[in-house]
DNA sequence: GCTTGACTTAGAGAACACTCTAACCCTTAG
DNA sequence: CTAAGGGTTAGAGTGTTCTCTAAGTCAAGC
């Protein structure tokens, strides 16, 4: 498989394929004759496990050591396996965290919905006393201010 | 409140202040008699607010939409309850993709707990046929290529 | 034989969201 | 009076993750 067959078949462009080579997360790809990459097809297994820590906020540097360790054979199991267990904890509170936020988030459309069928004309939200809005300065001047910025 | 005041109760430096007013996600801060901005206690339900949207990963183009429309009255109420509608329903996707792949990553931990319990030598996770480890190439070599880079 | 389109490389550029710097000013405590 | 510690500005720099460019090679179809 070419390069552009597997970007078709990964969701990946081409030039992320060899940008994700060059710094070390997948692995140099066999050449054919004339020098171009010959990927293997169980490649898409290892993309897809990317793109579920990538999905999931893992950085590439933590991919990188995931897959360094992976190269460096069974003796790191337990090191891959603790990193997993930690990304997996970061996701957990990225999740509770996410859902947290959604609540706030429904408590605003609930306030803009019933101003909205009211046709009130102010932009509080539901509970009273909740982020009052600032109509003054819509295009705001900035004052001169004296003796600031001189080089 | 001066600006080292409100960076100390908002959790964002001075730096970043002063730059969401430049970019308009903050209104243009009142000065005092010295010309130093002087901020209102208010101005801290709106921070609150932008961090949400910032943590529920919405762009700060959006959040600047937002308050925008916020800065042009009650007209654009419809329009500021569509946005947060449409970005409700991406922390919605967002919340199940995370919880989807934390299914998959559970499936991969359980792989290598069972597999360190074992004392075992090879990195297959749990399903067998799933992420084959390639050991070839540690360090791989990287081949010349005739004719490559001239420029 | 020539065109088309895919491939090669090193390295430049882009988008995002800050983060910091230089050079200066102002207020306050001792 | 002076030093500390805050403030001011425009604009440069940073880290991350791609994304694209320039200049060229190569294979396949007409």
């Amino acid at each position: 498989m070419k390069i552009g067959q597997l970007a078709k078949s990964s969701g990946l462009s081409a030039h992320t394929l060899r940008y994700y080579e060059r710094i070390g997360l997948l692995p140099f790809a066999d050449r054919d004759a004339s020098g171009q990459r010959d990927y293997d097809e169980t490649i898409l297994i290892w993309i897809a496990f990317l793109r579920r820590l990538k999905e999931t906020g893992m950085p590439i540097r933590d991919m990188l050591a995931y897959a360094n360790m992976r190269n460096d054979g069974p003796a790191t199991e337990k090191a891959r396996h603790d990193l997993l267990v930690a990304h997996r904890a970061h996701v957990q509170a990225t999740i509770e965290n996410l859902q947290a936020n959604l609540l706030v988030l429904d408590t605003k459309i609930a306030g803009y919905a019933a101003t909205l069928q009211r046709t009130q004309d102010n932009d509080t939200s539901a509970p009273p006393g909740t982020d009052k809005p600032d109509y003054r300065n819509p295009v705001p001047t900035r004052p001169a201010r004296p003796g600031a910025n001189r080089r």
